[in-house]
DNA sequence: AATTGTTATGGTGTCGACACTTCTTTCATT
DNA sequence: AATGAAAGAAGTGTCGACACCATAACAATT
């Protein structure tokens, strides 16, 4: 009865309402849809997807463990608001985080996988947006490279934080900010060199590169908040 | 009208019922009150904790961010099944997370946070359990040595990830493996070590001692495993 | 006897309604 | 006019009931 009324979202067969309001809220708040830092209002959320708050509330619980809201009792949830902060400290976590996945990946990834890696590489070559010199991040999924890196290390609790969680913000962060490094063909070619490694099955240099790799994106973000503080532009984090 | 059949269980002023039963419930996991593997069922929770299901549902959610549980749509949450393989894959992210939390705390430590950090030590070294040379690692929550080291370093996110969803996971291992490293002397003097790089802002030191210090636990259980595999003996991991 | 189809039961997913808290607005008082 | 309290509105927290799905027990057929 309900697929009468309900909106056309791509609804899969078999699928929890919460399961699918959760992606789609998700989605909505990494887009910028919602904007960062308003308030969520349960009843209304509801009439727009059609759904009642049950299954709603369950979701927004799954969103405050992605750490994409933040709830207060009594009083409501909120999106998180983006700080340059934040964005450093996401940073500092991936390049620990992914540096790790690398010199696992190195021990463990066969050479499938390796052409696999390859392909995703020269798909990001081919594009034109890449050609363009506009920019790179733009892949998500399954055709990202640190995505598949990530699970190419096999630790199953590291593959659900990285690609789970902080996937998701650091997605947010990036469409928000618009804050695709600006130096595509440079990240291109350490894309390649840590693939090399990779293949070469040394982890402990792929580890290295991915660091750096990750290390040099947030340094340029410390520098901007240095900026900030000392020139001081209106940065964006006055939304109460 | 509740308070009349609820059970004794100290119950916050101004909590909400989800809130309460996201900790109890988690305690129970944590404990071992209810077997890892074995299956949740709703009614019959609601019923322990009289409450509707509600927000027991809520709770359930929670849970699953957590790790604790696993879920199948129109099947059931179960609790997550402990494997030494996870254990690992645990160890292997600490290390690197608490690493990087070391090199962070050396750079903002205040003198008052060492001091309380030296006197956890303190504490621990008058602990009775520590003195008889049984058990070292089960103090919690503020009184744990590698939890303020993870609060100085200042990164909110790391905070989130290792003392929220990890610190459960590794609580958990601890409890029902009794997986206390029988080193209590040794990691006591490792943990003074670290504190030592600490208080002299030496991050770079620091991230290595904490990262040995943990890689140790961690090669320890991977010997388990190397033992299991070739002579074989019958590990508990055959609960469906 | 084994296998497949059917029914029954238990459990999860969803809904609408109500209680209580929080915030807003209004009104009275100083 | 400004401050405070009180009433109102809005929103969150909780509940009980119903619909639908999955599994298990059972019956019928090969």
């Amino acid at each position: 009865m309900s697929e009468l009324i309900a909106l056309p979202s791509a609804e899969r067969e078999g699928e929890t309402l919460s399961e699918h309001v959760f992606r789609k809220i998700q989605s909505a708040i990494v887009q910028g849809e919602i904007a960062p830092g308003s308030k969520i209002s349960e009843p209304e959320l509801a009439r727009t997807y059609g759904i009642s708050r049950g299954p709603l509330r369950e979701a927004i619980h799954r969103l405050e463990g992605q750490n994409l809201l933040v709830r207060v009792p009594h009083v409501g949830a909120r999106v998180v608001s983006l700080t340059l902060e934040g964005l450093v400290e996401l940073f500092q976590i991936r390049e620990s985080l992914e540096g790790m996945a690398c010199r696992l990946a190195a021990q463990r990834m066969s050479r499938a996988e390796l052409d696999e890696l390859r392909r995703v590489l020269e798909t990001h070559e081919k594009d034109e947006a890449f050609q363009a010199g506009r920019g790179y991040y733009q892949q998500e999924g399954d055709y990202d490279f640190h995505y598949k890196i990530i699970q190419a290390s096999g630790n199953q609790i590291l593959t659900r934080i990285l690609c789970g969680e902080l996937y998701q913000l650091a997605r947010m962060y990036r469409i928000q900010y618009s804050a695709a490094p600006n130096r595509p063909r440079q990240a291109f070619a350490e894309h390649h060199r840590i693939l090399d490694a990779l293949a070469d099955g040394d982890g402990e240099l792929a580890d290295l590169l991915m660091r750096r790799h990750i290390g040099a994106s947030r340094r340029n973000i410390e520098q901007q908040i240095a900026q900030r503080a000392s020139g001081g532009a209106n940065s964006r984090r006055d939304q109460a």
